[in-house]
DNA sequence: ATGGTAGAGCATCTA
């Protein structure tokens, strides 16, 4: 199965150059972010055409998540099933696809510490938390794919002393994935790169940034053990950044053994 | 020099 997850900054803006992306890198399961979509605007006709099934949930003008599957798509679940009040931005979609329990998730931005949009990040990925376990159990296959706005650690910041005391990099933030890797999942792109720097998914698309090299690792696929060990290749595409006006995150890209082979 | 660009949508907000 090849799994992919990628913020696509506007479906609308983004449309054709998500499809031909897709033709070309032929996931099984496709994670999409910031679709700035209402469901009814979704263009699952497009996707149905290139072979896939898609769920959406969205609210408009901002945020938006969308899974895309050739592979099945079961057991959807917009937002979070914590059992608490809804959550105000449509930031999270759960689906079983191939077996695997699969999250689509846009992690609030934080806008700065001082913000209360920062808090509101804390909380939200506490949600996630309760919501796995919820819907999902870490000794089965489940993926946490998404654009987290956390920069794991320095190593996925292109100059720690540019950001520090901004979001994406700050402890609290750090801790609180932390407490999701605790659950029972494993970073699987940074695993098979443990040492590399400049392995990054996102650039800020001013001053140039993509094109020098500015940039930080904040999407990512956190996999449970049991989908862990089935990672046979890992990548971020930034030739997915090709041409004109493309997204600002490239999509990572996940190659997993069959069950059986693992 | 707190800059710069992109998207949504029409004044700014978000990132």
């Amino acid at each position: 199965m090849r799994l992919v997850t990628w913020n696509v900054n506007s479906l609308n803006a983004r449309l054709g150059r998500v499809e031909e992306w897709i033709a070309e890198c032929q996931p099984d399961v496709a994670c999409l972010q910031e679709t700035k979509l209402a469901d009814a605007a979704f263009p699952s006709m497009a996707f149905a055409a290139l072979g896939y099934e898609s769920a959406h949930h969205g609210e408009g003008r901002w945020n938006g998540v969308a899974i895309l599957s050739r592979v099945g798509l079961h057991d959807v679940v917009p937002g979070f099933a914590d059992g608490e009040s809804d959550d105000p931005e449509a930031r999270l979609l759960t689906a079983t696809c191939g077996g695997v329990r699969v999250m689509s998730a846009y992690v609030p931005n934080g806008r700065s510490l001082e913000h209360e949009h920062y808090q509101y990040k804390l909380r939200w990925l506490e949600r996630l938390r309760r919501h796995l376990d919820v819907v999902a159990d870490p000794t089965a296959p489940t993926a946490v794919c998404g654009d987290f706005n956390i920069a794991p650690t320095d190593l996925d910041v292109w100059d720690p002393k540019a950001v520090h005391g901004a979001t994406h990099v700050s402890p609290p933030e750090r801790e609180a994935l932390g407490r999701l890797l605790a659950w029972g999942l494993a970073d699987v792109f940074r695993d098979r790169f443990p040492d590399t720097g400049r392995l990054f998914s996102w650039w800020d698309y001013r001053a140039g940034n993509f094109h020098k090299g500015l940039g930080m690792r904040i999407d990512l696929v956190l996999a449970s053990g049991p989908l862990a060990r089935r990672v046979s290749w890992a990548l971020i595409d930034r030739n997915a950044r090709k041409g004109k006006l493309p997204s600002d995150h490239a999509p990572l890209v996940v190659q997993l053994e069959d069950e059986d082979a693992a």
